[in-house]
RNA sequence: AGGCCCGUAGCUCAGUCUGGUUAGAGCGCUACCUUGACACGGUAGAGGUCAACGGUUCGAGUCCGUUCGGGCCUACCA
């Protein structure tokens, strides 16, 4: 009874089935058996913002290829999936939904966005915050789900039973503990400080959230008069509104120019405001005049100067950058016309000297690129010195490994120079901060429920805190809290630390080495052994992708219409560490031709199978599976395989150990070219071209079907060895084949990939010498350039090469080539070739029916193997 | 101001860590093949001063230095 099997494959009906079943047989839950060995991840979880874009697909394709190798290798694999709050990101989705469903009429506008935010942002404020939270779950339950199917369709081999979210009852737990503990310990505090303000999101935010872009501004130069007359000092700045915030004109202590003006006293332009002349260190004496205004209240590094010289702060900006009371007739002027406004007052007054043009980096919020206000706010801060020590200690000690290593330095950099992080942000969408104020006696109250009276006073008037926690406060326990930190549960126990970790470089010091430093902080160990920074994916002229460009490849569409298995091996062969991905559609396309290969390969060994007799046996005896497996030594005695099954199980047995070393190293990009070079130009090309006359062959009972057991073992093989970068056709294929219990068996257990790890090192070392000629080479390089007298006493001997290994080469040499002799001279080996090329010859030199033209080829060959001394004995 | 990455075939990229085979792949191109797994295929082929210069080495795409071109990141650049 024949099945029909198609000619092209249809990934369209056969992947979501597979990605069904996986789910449904929750097949991916770890063993938790302590005698397997342990390998735990868990997923950097994704934005519940939207859907997951092709950078996600890249990355969870290069975790499942790992989690499936290590599970086929028979560990105890857990990869724990999840999504993440995202604070900010998620609340202005929200808010812009809100403000789209009120103004609906804008749709297609291209103010519309800006519109729908700002309306959105009010609506919020009306609404109040229980409401807007409801909506923000809304939306999580939505985005959620979205996320969960299209993960799945990847085949995301995740245990999804172990799923979590950062927000989930648990998580908030872990995240309360942490925030009382570092607060107890003084290590979380609440200042009033300069702080990066979003005036359009209306929060904090950290210094990372700020995004630089390069703008042409202006510089400045301002005269500040002395208050009793003769003269005046000018200062030079770019943002000549702040002015109105002066408290004081420093210059380096050391400048001679100002040695005099040092204690005088100036008249604040505009203001007649009288200031001090200060000295102060960190005035760089060679920027504009060397004397520089100082603003307290907007400027980080003025602020630093008022605590030290004893200055008052005036702000003179609001949270929406509008001017303040402080700012006298300028009040609720809009920053820009503000500086329009004191320009034009200056100019009239004559105290604008001059000004030059000046190219300036301005600080933009990373999520709506409004410049941001450096604005004196009080905030929630967390102390870094003393959490980064460690934190540098283990990557440094090596527990922590980096990987591409010029990663490590980028981190140890920013670590060596950290800054207090602020914690706090003026949203809603997050963990409230868990501080309650008592109005009576000023008692600070940690606690996780509210509470209903102060511990200190019995006041029952608390003033709960409002701000939520920065959403990367919750990020950075991930690794832990996920486990059931603080609970010690039997998760936390068997996967902590995680074994590794994988991340875009874009989130190393938000994500990475946060959560380096909470690990060893509350848990005592990393939280990961290794770290892995995976590629960009742009587009096929490198550019970014973005929605606005245009130029986004979506994982959904393309995996419709190319299927899974092709763009996950078209990302993965393109992963190349540090280096960022070209991606296109045609890329895509090759390999869903690839996949189509694996395919009719199958297809021809199935439909072959189906025309066999019902009482022909193919017997997969234990000795013939165990040549697969160990056949390190393929030219040794093993002399029931034919030359053609010798070669093939030593190029398996090779290839599988070059793709281990390969994934171990995370160079994804050279397993899966390796196997898919193997597949189709070494087993299809060749190997099934072979066996083919003995496969369509008519066999009787008594026929041994040797061949037939040969290709089912190589063939099975193959498909465990793809199994990791294309699951799905593997997987279809492995189960048409057929199986135990079936008459004929193949009984190499499905999760094992053929490896060598238990091999005959002797036979190894041999298998080494034979398949890699370049290895002798090097060898003898090795002798030649380091034992120069010894080189030339061989090369001055006419009896040639007195290596035992160069011997074995040539040996293999006549041997493969089946050549008669071969004159080789000590020196530089001019062919290089390996056992493949040689079997190549051996195996065309068979196929071929013209003798005489082949012979001609392997003399042709053979003078290719002429090995010359001439070279070394010039040079030497 | 520091730091990082890239420059290899018409295009997009591997190969550089660990120097040594005839520098590879995909797409595109040329010729032939609709052959019983596969035209999403096969066979044969064209196409490369490996950005430039200098150094180390018996040997450099690979290691070192300099330059040019492109991209990126970090920073309390007033």
């Amino acid at each position: 009874m024949e099945t029909e099997i198609p000619k092209i494959y249809s990934p369209d009906t056969i992947e979501p089935y597979w990605a069904r079943i996986w789910v449904e047989q929750k097949l991916y839950r770890p063993f938790g058996d302590p005698s397997r060995a342990r390998f735990s991840l868990v997923i950097p979880p994704p934005n519940v913002t939207g859907s997951l874009h092709i950078g996600h697909m890249l990355e969870h394709t290069e975790i499942d290829i790992l989690m499936r190798w290590h599970r086929m290798r028979g560990g105890d694999v857990l990869w724990l999936p999840g999504i993440d709050h995202a604070s900010i990101a998620t609340q202005m989705i929200v808010e812009q939904e809100i403000g789209r469903e009120a103004l609906p009429e804008l749709e297609g506008r291209s103010s519309a966005l800006t519109a729908w935010r700002r309306e959105g942002q009010r609506l919020r404020l009306e609404m109040g915050r229980e409401k807007f939270l409801e909506r923000c779950w809304h939306w999580k339950e939505r985005s959620g789900g979205r996320i969960r199917k299209q993960m799945e369709r990847l085949g995301a081999s995740v245990d999804w039973t172990r799923e979590r979210f950062t927000m989930d009852a648990g998580y908030s737990r872990s995240v309360f503990e942490v925030f009382s503990r570092l607060y107890k310990e003084g290590l979380i505090y609440r200042d009033i400080y300069i702080v990066n303000w979003c005036p359009r999101c209306g929060t904090a935010v950290s210094d990372l959230e700020v995004a630089h872009e390069d703008r042409a501004g202006k510089l400045w130069y301002i005269r500040y008069p002395y208050i009793n007359g003769g003269g005046h000092v000018t200062v030079a700045t770019t943002r000549p509104e702040t002015l109105l915030g002066d408290t004081a004109v420093a210059v380096n202590p050391s400048d001679h120019r100002y040695s005099s003006t040092v204690g005088r006293r100036l008249v604040l332009p505009l203001l007649e405001r009288v200031i001090p002349v200060v000295a102060d260190a960190a005035v760089d004496p060679g920027f504009g005049t060397g004397a520089v205004k100082v603003t307290p209240a907007h400027d980080a590094n003025d602020y630093g100067i008022a605590i030290r010289q004893n200055l008052p702060r005036v702000k003179i900006l609001d949270e929406e950058a509008r001017m303040t009371e402080a700012a006298g007739p300028y009040k609720d002027l809009d920053r820009y016309e503000a500086r329009e406004r004191v320009l034009e007052d200056l100019r009239k007054a004559g105290l604008l000297e001059k000004e030059e043009d000046y190219a300036l980096s301005v600080g933009v919020c990373s999520r709506c690129k409004t410049v941001i206000e450096p604005i004196l706010s009080r905030q929630w801060f967390m102390k870094m010195s003393s959490l980064a020590k460690p934190a540098i200690r283990a990557v440094e000690e090596g527990r922590i490994r980096i990987v591409p290593e010029n990663y490590r330095k980028i981190y140890l950099d920013w670590m060596y120079n950290i800054h207090d992080w602020c914690i706090s942000r003026q949203l809603w969408w997050g963990h409230r901060i868990p501080v309650w104020t008592c109005r009576q006696c000023g008692e600070v109250i940690i606690s996780e429920e509210s509470p209903e009276a102060c511990s200190k006073c019995s006041s029952g008037s608390l003033q709960p805190e409002t701000d939520v926690l920065d959403t990367w406060f919750s990020s950075a326990l991930w690794p832990f809290a996920t486990l059931g930190w603080p609970e010690n549960t039997d998760d936390l126990k068997r996967y902590y630390p995680t074994d590794l970790m994988i991340m875009g470089f874009d989130i190393l010091f938000f994500w990475g080495a946060r959560m380096i430093m909470m690990g060893l902080k509350f848990m005592d160990d990393v939280p990961f052994r290794e770290l892995y920074i995976h590629a960009l994916v742009r587009d096929a002229e490198r550019q970014k992708m973005s929605k606005t460009k245009g130029n986004v490849i979506d994982p959904l569409e393309v995996t419709e219409k190319y299927g899974t298995d092709a763009v996950r091996f078209a990302l993965a062969i393109s992963a190349a560490p540090g280096t960022d991905i070209a991606f296109s559609y045609d890329k895509i396309e090759s390999y869903r031709a690839f996949a189509n290969k694996i395919w009719n390969a199958g297809r021809f060994i199935l439909l072959n199978l189906q025309k066999l007799a019902p009482e022909v046996r193919i017997r997969i005896s234990a000795a013939r599976e165990a040549a697969l497996r160990e056949s390190v030594a393929p030219l040794a005695a093993t002399a029931t395989l034919e030359l053609a099954d010798q070669w093939m199980f030593s190029r398996l047995a090779a290839i599988t150990k070059e793709i281990e070393e390969a994934l171990a190293g995370f160079r994804f990009h050279e397993a899966s070219f390796k196997v898919y070079h193997f597949f189709w130009h070494e087993f299809c090309d060749w190997y099934l071209e072979w066996i083919k006359p003995e496969i369509t062959r008519t066999l009787s009972p008594d026929d041994s079907c040797n061949s037939w057991a040969n290709l089912l073992l190589v063939f099975e093989a193959l498909l465990r060895l793809l199994h990791p970068f294309m699951p799905f056709i593997t997987e279809e294929l492995w189960h048409r084949l057929p199986n135990r219990g079936d008459e004929v068996s193949i009984s190499l257990t499905p999760f094992t990939l053929v490896s060598q790890d238990a091999s005959d090192a002797d036979a190894e070392k041999e298998f080494e010498n034979i398949r890699n000629l370049v290895v002798g080479v090097r060898n003898a390089k090795a002798e030649a350039g380091l034992q120069k007298e010894k080189v030339a006493a061989l090369a001055a001997s006419e009896d040639g090469p007195t290596s035992e290994l160069f011997n074995v080469h040539k040996q293999t040499i006549l041997r493969l080539a089946g050549l008669e002799s071969l004159e080789v001279k000590w020196g530089r080996l001019e062919m290089g070739t390996h056992v493949t090329s040689a079997f190549e010859f051996q195996l065309k030199y068979e196929r071929q029916v013209d003798h005489d033209a082949e012979r001609s080829r392997l003399t042709k060959e053979r003078d290719r193997l002429e090995i010359s001394l001439q070279r070394v004995k010039n040079q030497l």
